[in-house]
Formats: C-alpha cells, sequence, structure tokens
DNA sequence: GATGAATGAGTATTCATTCAT
DNA sequence: TATGAATGAATACTCATTCAT
C-alpha cells in the first residue's frame, strides 16, 4: 500500500514535470508546431516516456487545460469560504484570482480555445473528456455563486448569475468559457448573443453612468 | 486597358472563391487539421491552382482574417459617418456592426487568434503582414474614435478611448485585439492589466449600479 | 513556296532564340532547378509556346548539345579543308577551334554529360536522337582525319587516331566524348581504361621527355 | 563509454548502408529521377529513417562525393608514404591509384560534376561544404607533390605541380577537380585554359615526339 | 519503467504539360 | 500561332507513435 502509494506519487511528480515542459514548449510555438521530441527534449526524457503517462498529443494538451482549471477552482474555493468577505469584496477577490490565473498561464486563453475544437476532442479518452466537462462547469458554478450572492443580498443588480460569471470570465480571459463555447460555435450563436448583449448594456452602464443625464437630454 | 481590368477582375473572383472554400473547410476542420487538397476539393479547383493565388497555407489563412478586417472597417466606418448620430446610439451601432461581424464570420475569434502565433507570422509576406496590421489598427481607431467623441460631448466618462475600444472589442470577440495582443504576448503584460482593470470596473459598477447605496452600508 | 520557306526560316528564328534562353538560364540553374517557366521568361514567351517548339524539356536541353555540336563540325570542316596547313599545323588549329567552341558556350562539358544519361535519352524522339548520335560521331571522326593525317605523313606517332581524338576531346572538355561514354557508363569500362591508358603514356612521355635519361638511369 | 563508442559505430554502419544503397540508384537513374523512396526501399529502411542520417537528398548525394573523396586521399597518402618509389614509378603509382577509384565508382565524375552547381551547394550544410573543399584541396596537393618530387629531382619537366595535377586528374575522370572547376565556372575561364594549353602541349609533345624532326622539316 | 531508433502514413508544394480562348 | 491559367501527378520531408532492447 504504502509502495503503491509512493509509486502513484512519483508517477504524479512525472506527469507534472511533462506537463510543465509542454506548457512552455507550446507557449513558445503553438500547438501544432510543436512536436512530441521538443517537449521530450525540454523534459529531458524521450518521446516514448511521454507515451506512458499521456494516451497522445491531444490528451497532453488538454491536460494543460485541465491544470489550470484545477488551480482555478482551488482559488474560487478560497473566495468562496472566505465568510468574512461581503459579496462586493468577493467580487474583488475573484478578481484577484483571476490575474493569478493569468500570471500561472498567460496561455489560458488559447489552450481554452483549442480545446473546444471538435476534432480535438475526438482524441481524448472519455475518462478525460469527463473530467475537463465536470471542471469547467464546477468553476463556472463557483463563479456564479459568487454574483448569486451578492444578487440574494440584494447588493448587485438581477441578472442570472450563470451569464454574469460568463461576461466576468469572458472579460478576464478574452474567451467565453469553454461550456459556453461549445454550444456556441457546435450548436447555435444565440447564447452569445444573449451573453454579449448583457455584457455590453453593463458596458454602456459603466461607461455612460456619470453623465446619464446629459445622454438623455440629447 | 479593359482587358487588363477585367482580368485583375477574374483574378479577384478567384481569389475570394478560394477564400470562401478555405473559410468554410477551417471552420470545420480547424487549421492544421485541413488539407490544400480538402480546400482545393471544396473550391472544385486543383491544389496547384491554389498556390497561383496564395503563397503558402498560413498566407491563405491569413487571408480570411484580412477579409474580415476589411468587412468590419466598412461597418465602422459608415457608423462613423452618419452624421445623425448621438455619441450613444453610435455606441449601440457599434454593438450592431459586431453582432453583424460576427454573423459574417463565427471564426473571427479563433482566426484572430491563430493569427497572433509568431510562427505563423513567419510564414508570411512582408506585404501581407503590413497590411494585417495596417488594418487591425485602422479598426482599433475608428472604434476608438466613436467613444473619444462620446467623450468630447461629455456624454461618455472620461477613459482613455483606445483602451475603451479594446474593452469593447475583447467584450464581442473575446479576444484582445490583435495590436494590444501582440504587445501582451511578445512584450509584458501591463497593458493586458491595465484594460482588464478598466473592464472590472465598468462590469462592478454596471453589476452593483442600481444598489450602490446598500453595498456602501454592508 | 516563297511563303513557305519564309515560314520555315521564321520557325527556325523562334526555336533559336528558345534556345538561347535556354542556354542562359540552363548554364545558371542547372537542368533539374531551371523551370520551362523560366526559359520561357527569358525568352519573353510564354510556357505554352515553348511546346510548339520543343516535344518536352529533355529535348529542349538536347538541342543545346546539337547546337554546339554542329558549331564545332564547323569549324572541323574548315581546319580539315585547310589544304596550306601541315598535320602539325592542323592540330594546332584543331587546339584553336576546341577554345572557341569553349568560348562559345562553356557549359558544353555539362551538357554532354546530361545527355547521356539514359533516363534523358528515353525521352527523346528518335529524329533527334539519331542526328546527335550522327553528329557526335561526325565530329569525332573529323578529328581523327586530323590525327590520321599526321600518322600517314609520318609526322605523328603511330596510334589509332579515334582514340587520339578521344583522349584529345577529353583533354579539352574534361569529358569524354558522347559516343565513348555512352560505351563507358552504358557497357563497360573497357574502352575508357583504353583511351585513358594511352593518355596517360601519352601524358607521361610528355612530362619526362626533357630527363627522360634521368629517368631511365633511377 | 564503450557503449557511446558502439552507438558511434553502430550509426557510422547505418550511414554507409545508406551511401551504399544511394549509390546504386543515383547509378542507375541520376539525381532528379532517383526519389528518397527509392533509396530507402533499396537500403531496406523507411523514408524517414534516411533524414535521421542525412539532411536532405543534396546531402546524401553530396555524401557520395565524400567518400570517394576520402577512398582517393587514402590511395594518394599510400603512394606519398612509400619511399621506395623514384618519381617516375610514383606517376605510374598514381596512374593505378586513379583507376583503382575509378572501379571504386565509375560515377565519379558525375558526381564531382553535380556537386559543382551552385544551387545545389546551397543546400548543403557549412561543415559538409567546409569538408569537401577541405578533401578536394587536400587530394590536389597530394597529386602535386608527387609531380613537385618528379621536377626538384629533375626528372620531370618544370611545371606548375598543381597544373600538372589538374591535367591528370583531367584525363583521368573526365572533369577538371573541384577547386579548379570552381573557379572557372564562377570566376573567369583564364584557369581552364591555362591548365588546357599546358595538356596540349604535353599531348602534342606525346603526340609528335618520335618524328619531330620531320614535323620541323615541314 | 525508460529509451530512442525506426517507422510510414500524411501533406505541402512544385512544375512539366495541356488546352480553351 | 500564341497565350497563360489550370492541372494533377509526383515527391521531399515531417512527426506522432511504436517496440525491441
Amino acid at each position: 500500500m504504502g509502495i503503491q502509494e509512493r509509486k502513484e506519487r512519483e508517477r504524479e511528480r512525472r506527469r507534472q514535470q511533462i506537463i510543465v515542459a509542454a506548457k512552455k514548449v507550446f507557449s513558445e510555438k503553438g500547438f501544432s508546431r510543436s512536436t512530441m521530441e521538443d517537449i521530450a527534449k525540454e523534459a529531458e526524457l524521450s518521446p516514448g516516456t511521454l507515451y506512458l503517462y499521456f494516451k497522445n498529443k491531444d490528451e497532453l494538451y488538454a491536460s494543460l487545460s485541465l491544470r489550470i482549471l484545477q488551480y482555478l477552482i482551488i482559488r474560487l474555493e478560497h473566495v468562496n469560504g472566505n465568510e468574512q468577505l461581503s459579496p462586493g469584496q468577493k467580487a474583488d477577490a475573484l478578481q484577484e484570482a483571476m490575474f493569478d490565473v493569468y500570471d500561472f498561464d498567460p496561455q489560458v486563453i488559447i489552450n481554452l480555445f483549442h480545446l473546444q475544437s471538435s476534432e480535438t476532442l475526438k482524441n481524448l479518452s472519455p475518462q478525460l473528456l469527463a473530467e475537463i466537462e465536470d471542471l469547467s462547469r464546477k468553476s463556472l458554478r463557483l463563479m456564479a455563486r459568487i454574483f448569486q450572492e451578492g444578487i440574494d443580498n440584494g447588493v448587485f443588480i438581477d441578472r442570472h448569475p450563470l451569464a454574469l460569471a460568463d461576461i466576468f470570465w469572458a472579460m478576464f480571459s478574452g474567451v467565453i468559457l469553454w461550456e459556453s463555447s461549445k454550444k456556441i460555435i457546435d450548436e447555435n450563436k444565440d447564447y452569445l448573443k444573449q451573453t454579449l448583449t448583457m455584457a455590453f448594456e453593463i458596458f454602456g452602464r459603466g461607461l455612460r453612468e456619470k453623465n446619464e443625464g446629459v445622454e438623455k437630454k440629447a
């Protein structure tokens, strides 16, 4: 058992070592121009070894996103769990967390986009796919909970919290989060339009607020 | 003379025919999984013919972005040129224009992202590259002018118009526009943070506006 | 008839125009890296036009060799026909002629080599092939006749004139003439060895001649 | 250490295996009509493997020349190193060596010619290029040393040894050696003419020697 | 587990040649 | 005749993946 566990931990360490190397290489060259050999070299391993830890190149790539989602969720849970904070302060803490995510990996945006490609998804194992979907959804809900709380307390204006979480995420990452994007690209454009319309409304209010009176007269 | 002109027009028609086919194939499969043969088939041409009109696969892909930027600029110029509209109405018209851009090609986002990869840029001819940079900058300035006008008229609150244009574009397309992104990725992350901080401030205001009093009390 | 003839002359002029262009391009880039389009551009014609005058790229290339062989034969006939010259003077005149051939086209060597490739020969029309073989043989015989005359007059040492012609040609062009090379490459190595053995003998004699006594003592 | 060395030897074996296959295929079809797949098949390897040992098709081809130059130099060093031989005997041994080189690879001539094409040279790595230049020069100097010795001993007539080496090589291979040819083609034709004039002089002497008196009277 | 040499299917690109105008 | 746009077969080269050691 102890041995089993130690082995498992060792295995996990290797996985992380590879992911870190992959992150570096993908950042520099983009997905399709990075070769498995590049990554192996960066990780100071042989190409064959990579396949002991990841089924294929797509899974390796997807694991980057998984990792950042895990990090994001830890940060979100921490914000949510802090009973001391008012909804407004939580929104601010959320913003802080997002900046840290960005520091952790400035390629978040591109990673998550690449992941959405239906061709990429085909090459992922069902487990990995399920895990990503799960974490995506979870992170969205965690964000949404922050807004929900604000709305419940009458502190935020009354909007659907999930949409707000999307907007927030969109502002941050320049990307509509995985779960939503998938819908957009694969199914229809309505969801995007709703979210964006709401975003623009908020944006417009922020933009004109101070001089609203003037605008109305015009 | 007339012949020269007709030929030129014929040539342009062919280019468009290829671009339309490429757009379709790239949308369906993504860049690296689309082959030149796929595109040729879609365009009902032979692979060799593609190379009479585009230097290589990267240039063909980049031309998609060029095309959408051209369309965007036409729309923006139309909004700007309409003297009838108040700054607020222009902001709304801008939003309309952006939705139309999205209808024109829902892949805008991915296209522009792909374009930012420095590995991709290496394969573009200097002219094409210059043209893209020029149009990117031009579109940003056109958006900025709309906000500038609002600020000058005391209708919008006082922020740097270029940053507002960035935010607007980011909200819409889920992407930080080419000119800015290049800065972010290649140089430093400060510019992004500034823009985002501003975005969050506007967002926060829009979010809490109605109940600001309550929040303050809390 | 007059019209027919004028047309034929016009046609020949075009052929020469193309050959001159081809010579230039082939000299600069070598055979396989020269494209028919390069040649067409150099000749200020369209690619299609080239095919009105030459069956294919190989025939165009072969025609270069044909042209130089024709030039060579004219010079050789002139030397042979001059009754004023002694065999020794004819040998000197032969040398002069060869230098002129070289000035006419410094690529002779490479042209004739390329021509020998059996893969190239496959693409030539039987007529062209026959013509080249004929001219090659003719030029060798013309050279041989000069040596024959010297031998008959007791002026040159007694060797087979054809072999002497080969050696002469080899020295000049750095190449064993078409007829011989073909034998060497396609059939066997004996002919080359014979020729070379004789060449080395002559060379050795010329090299040591002055001090032959010394050498013999050693 | 031992492992490192064994691997290196194994690697060299593979290189030779490929070179041998390439030699065969190139001999049969010529450079441009031989495909990498042909060569791979002949070597009983996959196309990809060829690229593990040679950067590209041109480098593989150039390596054939390298190999023969290496062989030639070994033979020349052996002749030069034999203190037993008189200059005249060394010249004869040189001739023997050249015949063996020819037996080793009857394509020498064509290989070295191909190598001279400036378009080919562009695709070679600087190291390989330097190595070829070095060996070319070295082999010429080794030949020259044989003639130098003969001249120094008063056995050979007094001419520039390098030019003699060129003539010798030209007779043998039907090609003016790389170093010289490069001068000829890229710079000017003077060097060739000098060499040839000297060759013809030697030729003429060998040709007429027996009957020189007769000729002079005529 | 780890290696890295070998694989070979996959693809961008070229270019001799054709043919409608 | 001349054109030159279009063709599409041909091929060098890449790289994810495997497997004997």
